[in-house]
DNA sequence: CGCCTTTGACCGGCGC
DNA sequence: GCGCCGGTCAAAGGCG
């Protein structure tokens, strides 16, 4: 925070708040896509991108355009299979998502776009209502969808096709669902028949 | 005109 | 203190 005159920045006094900029707790997913920025249905204005060590690929800093809510994501390409993109959320929104992932879902959605009665759908039934109103999924679209906690990350791999544009969607759900378990699911982990309810 | 991206400067933490 | 590094700011420009 400061002012800047002609070039000159004169520095206020920075409030001196004893909290040491705690983070908010942080998770990422990652997929295979061609598109750097994944839809998610919410907004975002980027506001920064810097050079990733030892990665030629950027990293791009995002923030939720609503009013006071302070999430933000990080979208950057893993350098060991330049094919992935990790996606890593900071944050709880504090509203709901702008952009309804269907109509046919707007009844179940809840603030992350995401309800339980949506999972408990069968996976080949989710998948043919995609392929009902989605355009042409792209077959080699197999996602991996890795959780990463304070100390551990989990890696889920779930078989099927989903639609380039609705990967991010899909996987801000599956960390909806995730919550609805008694956490902390980074020590419980999700078995493979727990992931076939999906 | 409003909203967004681009981009170099800036800032704070950390290791040496 | 100094330099590196990850993260953020904000002016300028793009575009519908």
């Amino acid at each position: 925070m400061g002012l800047s005159l002609f070039g000159l920045r004169l520095v206020l006094k920075p409030k001196k708040t004893n909290q040491k900029r705690q983070r908010e707790p942080r998770f990422a997913f990652m997929t295979k896509s061609d598109v750097d920025h994944l839809e998610d249905g919410y907004r975002w204005r980027k506001y920064g991108q810097k050079a990733v060590k030892n990665s030629p690929f950027p990293r791009s800093y995002y923030r939720c355009t609503s009013a006071s809510c302070n999430v933000k994501k990080r979208v950057e390409r893993s350098f060991s299979d330049p094919s992935i993109v990790v996606t890593t959320y900071e944050g709880q929104h504090i509203h709901p998502s702008p952009v309804m992932p269907r109509p046919s879902f707007a009844g179940a959605a809840s603030e992350s776009g995401f309800s339980a009665t949506t999972f408990a759908m069968p996976m080949q039934r989710r998948l043919s209502l995609y392929q009902q109103q989605q355009q042409p999924l792209s077959i080699a679209s197999h996602l991996w969808v890795s959780v990463i906690t304070e100390q551990q990350m989990l890696v889920f791999y779930m078989k099927g096709a989903f639609a380039p544009t609705q990967r991010g969607l899909l996987c801000l759900r599956i960390m909806g669902f995730l919550k609805t378990l008694s956490l902390p699911y980074a020590k419980r982990g999700v078995d493979e028949n727990t992931i076939a309810t999906l």
